[in-house]
DNA sequence: GACCGACTTGAAGAATTCTGCAAGTGCTAA
DNA sequence: TTAGCACTTGCAGAATTCTTCAAGTCGGTC
């Protein structure tokens, strides 16, 4: 084992850090997409793009081959979605738990 | 409104990017613990740890009081457990395929 | 009060990541 | 074979994140 397992892991949620990425992710769980179409979504460079395709080549997220004159990308696997939707969930809780916090100090909404 | 949804999932994922804060919160998937239980587990400088404490604190996963003289730490909600639950999962996929993968091609020990 | 253990904070340099431009590859149609 | 679309790659400079050191706060003890 020459990655540290923590380091695994951390590497893991760091591919996931960055917007174009999770735009990316949530594009492809309808299904493969070609680049084309993920760019015509995303408003991004090209170059930019493509550059964040080969961060979740890399972290083998995605899988990419050319078909034809396109190249296509899909989700590696299923369990990317699985992990999409934890982060959902969990952005849910702690979204409105920071939210509540706030509206207390501004003393917002007044009731009680 | 202010924070686009894609970013804050970004932000999300990329507070969990980090290996002593993968650390502290597996640890603290078992309850609430000091600090200086943390320190001891995980071999880092103190004011690092408290560096990255201060990280999770500010992204609204783990929550701190002071109990005497020590300060405890909790997960703020167990959902976060589900999501490092769902990244052991998707490792676990993504992990085999590549060293199957890194198998076909050669056996040379190239860590990170 | 003086002191010590338990933490946190601030700041600066090092390391990593992001972004956009220029250039290059591969496919297909003219 | 020239041209054009669809992508990728290399490479700076900018921005962000990490790590460590020095200094500071808070509680309990002597």
């Amino acid at each position: 084992m020459s990655v540290p397992l923590y380091q695994a892991k951390a590497e893991l949620f760091r591919t996931l850090g960055h917007p174009v990425r999770i735009r990316v992710l949530e594009l492809l769980q309808d299904g493969p997409k070609p680049v084309r179409d993920l760019l015509a979504a995303i408003d991004v460079e090209a170059s930019n793009l493509s550059q964040q395709l080969a961060v979740l080549r890399r972290a083998g997220m995605v899988t990419s081959h050319r078909d034809g004159p396109l190249v296509m990308y899909a989700l590696s696997t299923p369990d990317v979605a699985d992990l999409l939707a934890a982060g959902r969930r969990i952005l849910g809780a702690v979204l409105t738990d920071r939210d509540a916090l706030l509206d207390e100090l501004r003393g917002t909404g007044g009731d009680r």
